[in-house]
DNA sequence: GCATCCTGTCACAACACCGTCATGGATTTG
DNA sequence: CAAATCCATGACGGTGTTGTGACAGGATGC
């Protein structure tokens, strides 16, 4: 799981400390030594969590907290508080001012990369759950099954999103480089004809159910499942 | 049946008598005086049960209510709702905004307690104390023994937590965060491989009676209990 | 204080899956 | 009809994911 994490920290040792544990994560680590510095940042670009020091000169990470909680946009940016003691004072304000969690000084990067990954894993999106179905062929993401009728398929992983994605958008054609950027995501750099492969392979496993003429071939464009 | 039940209210007496009961009926208690407070709380460990007030300084509970009902990670959250008065308007409100149930204040701690228990028994079975059964596999909480027809299974804590979590929400498929945040808590740290060993360990505690085989594996999706 | 159990992590092995390519068939184009 | 595209399909090696045994540290009970 890798993600932007902004470190908001004055001191450049504890910043320099924290951003190197962060990258040795495989994290992308952006720096402020400031609140403005922050918000700047931030403005710019929303990275995926902060790291935000308690103590900052000029505005307090209290007070940045605070504000950033208000925002529309970074309402759900997920934050990890750093103190210098373990006040359960500091504790008690800073959880109240919206941080996710906290960490007082001194941390272990340990601490630090398991707090960071639980954080994030809590913001997780949670994809859609509802089951989708289309002539008798079933797809039910919560239960993970496939079914044509009584019958259940066996789809591998890519296969089920693929088929999940097309009974979602059945009635229209996708282009490879579409079904490439919606089913295994926006940045991958897989070659376009993969696609026909696993189309075939997808329809090989829906085979059995005769539900493999649902999905189109279109010559020159892409493919599709069939709308009645 | 233990829980950690966050009571929001603002009126101190209400509150105090509200926590000193649940106390007493073995629940763990978090306060709150605001749904600024709440929130806050919840953002850094997820309760297993709210009890919010109708009326509270600056967002109403109702609000608050339905604002957790949006977010994916608190969708789920059982809400018990008081209300000053048996007003039937508001228990239509409080009901639609996504309150599981609601209470009038007065109330008695009897049915308080009762109440807390429905609700936690339909929305979030595993903190029940009530026994699971599936096809000759027992487990009962409230003595802690797992029984396989006769013969007596020796779980550890960890072992018989994650049956029972699978046991009372069978069918469905769950990753490895998700098993994570609801057999060992919201706010763990722990490697989500390490979820993969636990699996395998009650594999293997269950393997003599042949029970092994409802836990299913999922390539790229995670683990779930077979539903017939 | 000692022995035992439990737990989280790691390293390695096994294997399913995936991405790519080569080939040949189908369809379109001129 | 020939050439040029485009697509279907089988095969294959690399990659990623899961199963499993081992181990060290910590908790627990005696």
């Amino acid at each position: 799981m890798s993600a932007t994490v902004l470190v908001v920290e004055d001191e450049p040792q504890i910043q320099e400390l924290v951003a190197v544990n962060l990258e040795h994560s495989g994290h992308e680590v952006l720096r402020a030594s400031s609140a403005e510095e922050a918000e700047a940042a931030i403005r710019v670009a929303l990275p995926d969590v902060l790291v935000l020091d308690w103590m900052l000169p000029g505005e307090s990470g209290l007070s940045l907290a605070r504000r950033l909680r208000a925002g529309a946009r970074t309402r759900d940016l997920p934050i990890l508080m750093l103190t210098a003691r373990a006040m359960e004072q500091d504790k008690i304000s800073g959880l109240e001012a919206g941080a996710d969690d906290y960490l007082t000084k001194p941390f272990s990067p340990k601490e630090l990369a398991a707090r960071i990954k639980a954080v994030l894993r809590r913001r997780a999106p949670q994809l859609s759950d509802d089951a989708v179905e289309m002539e008798g062929l079933r797809l039910d993401p919560a239960t993970r099954r496939v079914t044509a009728g009584e019958r259940r398929l066996a789809l591998s992983p890519s296969e089920f999103r693929l088929l999940h994605f097309l009974l979602t958008h059945p009635g229209r054609i996708y282009t490879r480089a579409q079904l490439l950027d919606q089913v295994w995501g926006d940045h991958v750099f897989i070659e376009e004809r993969t696609v026909d492969v696993h189309i075939r392979r997808l329809r090989k496993a829906l085979e059995p159910s005769g539900h493999h003429r649902l999905i189109d071939t279109v010559r020159g464009a892409g493919y599709g499942l069939r709308a009645d």
